[in-house]
RNA sequence: GCCCCUAUCGUCUAGUGGCUAGGACGCUAGGUUCUCAACCUAGCAACACCGGUUCGACUCCGGUUGGGGGCGCCA
């Protein structure tokens, strides 16, 4: 009984699958789908597969595979079935199947329900532009379909060169119903006879998808809406083969701010870029899922355990959603916010080592392998601050990084904010140091009153909340408080905008942050 | 040109015959504050248009216009 059961429920679990071709890196309207793939499969308790459509050995190479199956590792879209991980119903790379689409191609061609066609490229062009100017839709003229196989064969033979179109026989508009966009209809006629393979071990998108899904037991194609007027030339194909058929669900497109298509300018970049710029995976998911998918409520940060439950299709808008770069940013932003403290010093430590701010002590560990480090050994490893050479610990760094924690909108920034921490100030000026309207006899008496004050200061109370505390009164008496606390603070960053003076020397310590204050006075 | 789809603030969207048309990003103003950010408060801002149907349309129907996708020996 039990197995009677789980056979049943085996027989209707949902197979949804990304089909990628290798082409190049994958971007962000790709990865959305994939993402509507995943969810949906995962919301239902079903299987989600990656397959390599890499049947165009022109411009399919193995380093974007590699990428994109990186890409989906690092935002966390694993798959059950696909290259490395395997399954039932592989391969999953469409180069290592040729065997079998030959075998398919050959029964069509056996029985008549394709044929060999000997048209060339310029003849098919000149035919089309003809039916352009005619007010015409396009699709093959029929000139070689009744041309019998032996003939062809005998042709071939001989040396001429010839594709293989399915012989469209489908006379019934094909009709299919979309799970978001409802029922959809074509008319076969305008279609006519596609082509679906260059020759016998050289099979086209059309034809080894139909093969594909059905060799994996797909059950729900879940794809972008440019490939909806795909769908009738795959379900005649389906119905050739005797396959059985499979359900839609189009994806509306993701556009540019202009409507247009997503350009490399907008959105139309590595999804790894996102990540080598400092963009969370978490926030590219909750932000790409809110493009065309919302829940029943007003809720607008999910996790991709929360989307797995609440996901439907139902729920996915029809028309295409412009990419917004301020909302993605603001996410990224929040999600940073959101981050414990170790947890962000983990991930923003690679940029202060790409910055060349600081490396890691053990020489043991080249640095080309610091990716590779894991997780848990940052916090155990020593730094060495590059310019000066001192040896700084984990809590330190982690501490640079709280102070600009809810100010960090992509990872990548916490190089140009926290340099200063690093490095000598390369660039005061007698301006920058200048609140409001100062003199500069002004800013030159605030600077040696701090140094003063703070040379008083013993290293063991050199603490923010006691220089807060001395500081503050002093500060309050001159009336403005910026006339002290913002040539200290500037006098330490060497920046218009940065965290709290006190912080400042709270970090930078009893030494630097006189040393600083000195070197200010220098210039005035 | 032909085929298909689509239409609520600038953007992402909620809304399924009767709502002061809601939320979020952004923007503006104020608060906090040495600065920036974060945070809090307030504000500006939308049903593309024209006809129907209906006691009543953002919601249903038709058209117009705008937008998107497709029309390969790419995927």
């Amino acid at each position: 009984m039990d197995q009677l059961i789980s056979s049943i429920s085996k027989k209707e679990d949902i197979r949804t699958r990304f089909a990628p071709s290798p082409t190049g890196f994958l971007q962000l309207g790709n990865l959305r789908t994939a993402l509507f793939a995943y969810l949906f499969a995962k919301n239902n308790n079903g299987i989600f597969v990656l397959r390599i459509e890499d049947t165009d050995k022109e411009r399919s190479t193995t380093e974007y595979e590699k990428a994109i199956l990186e890409t989906l590792k690092w935002v966390g879209l694993l798959w059950d079935e696909g290259p490395e991980v395997e399954g039932a119903y592989g391969p999953y790379r469409q180069s290592e199947k040729l065997d079998v689409y030959e075998k398919y191609l050959k029964q069509l061609l056996n029985e008549n329900k394709a044929f060999y066609c000997f048209c060339s490229e310029n003849e098919l062009e000149t035919y089309r532009q003809y039916q352009l100017s005619q007010g015409q839709s396009t699709a093959y003229s029929g000139k070689c379909r009744n041309i019998s196989l032996s003939e062809a064969e005998k042709r071939i033979k001989e040396g001429e060169k010839a594709i293989i179109r399915f012989k469209n026989m489908v006379i019934e508009p094909v009709i299919f119903d979309d799970m978001i966009r409802g029922k959809t209809e074509f008319d076969p006629q305008l279609i006519g006879d596609f082509s679906i393979a260059r020759g016998l071990r050289s099979p086209l998108f059309n034809f080894c998808n139909v093969i594909d899904d059905f060799d994996m037991k797909i059950t729900h194609v879940v794809r972008g809406e440019d490939h909806v007027s795909n769908t009738p030339s795959q379900i005649m194909l389906q119905k050739a083969l005797g396959f059985s058929s499979l359900k839609y669900a189009h994806l509306p497109m993701i556009l540019a701010p202009d409507h247009s298509k997503l350009s490399k300018r907008h959105g139309a970049v590595p999804v790894l870029e996102y990540r080598d710029k400092g963009y969370l995976p978490e926030a590219l998911i909750n932000f790409l899922v809110l493009l065309g998918w919302h829940p029943e409520d007003d809720r607008e940060i999910f996790t991709i355990k929360n989307l797995v439950k609440e996901f439907s299709l139902d729920r996915v808008q029809k028309s295409g959603a412009v990419f917004d770069q301020q909302r993605l940013d603001w996410l990224n932003g929040f999600y940073i916010r959101n981050l414990a403290i170790e947890n962000l010093t983990k991930k923003c430590l690679p940029f202060l080592i790409e910055g060349n701010l600081i490396k890691i002590v053990e020489e043991s560990i080249p640095l080309q392998l610091i990716p590779a480090v894991t997780e848990e050994s940052w916090q155990e490893q020593k730094y060495e601050i590059i310019e000066t050479k001192e040896i700084v610990d984990f809590s330190y760094l982690a501490k640079i990084i709280s102070l600009y924690q809810q100010r960090l909108k992509k990872l990548s920034e916490i190089v140009d904010l926290t340099d200063f921490f690093f490095k000598e100030l390369s660039s005061l000026s007698v301006e920058l140091l200048r609140w409001k309207q100062m003199s500069n006899e002004e800013i030159k008496e605030s600077l040696k009153k701090l140094k003063e004050i703070l040379e008083k200061i013993k290293p063991e109370d050199w603490q923010k909340q006691n220089l807060e505390n001395i500081l503050m009164p002093e500060a309050e008496k001159m009336g403005d408080r910026g006339k002290l606390l913002w040539p200290l603070r500037v006098s330490l960053s060497g920046k218009e905008f940065s965290a709290s003076p006190f912080d400042l020397a709270d970090v930078l310590g009893k030494e630097k942050t006189i040393k600083r204050i000195k070197e200010a006075l220098k210039i005035l």
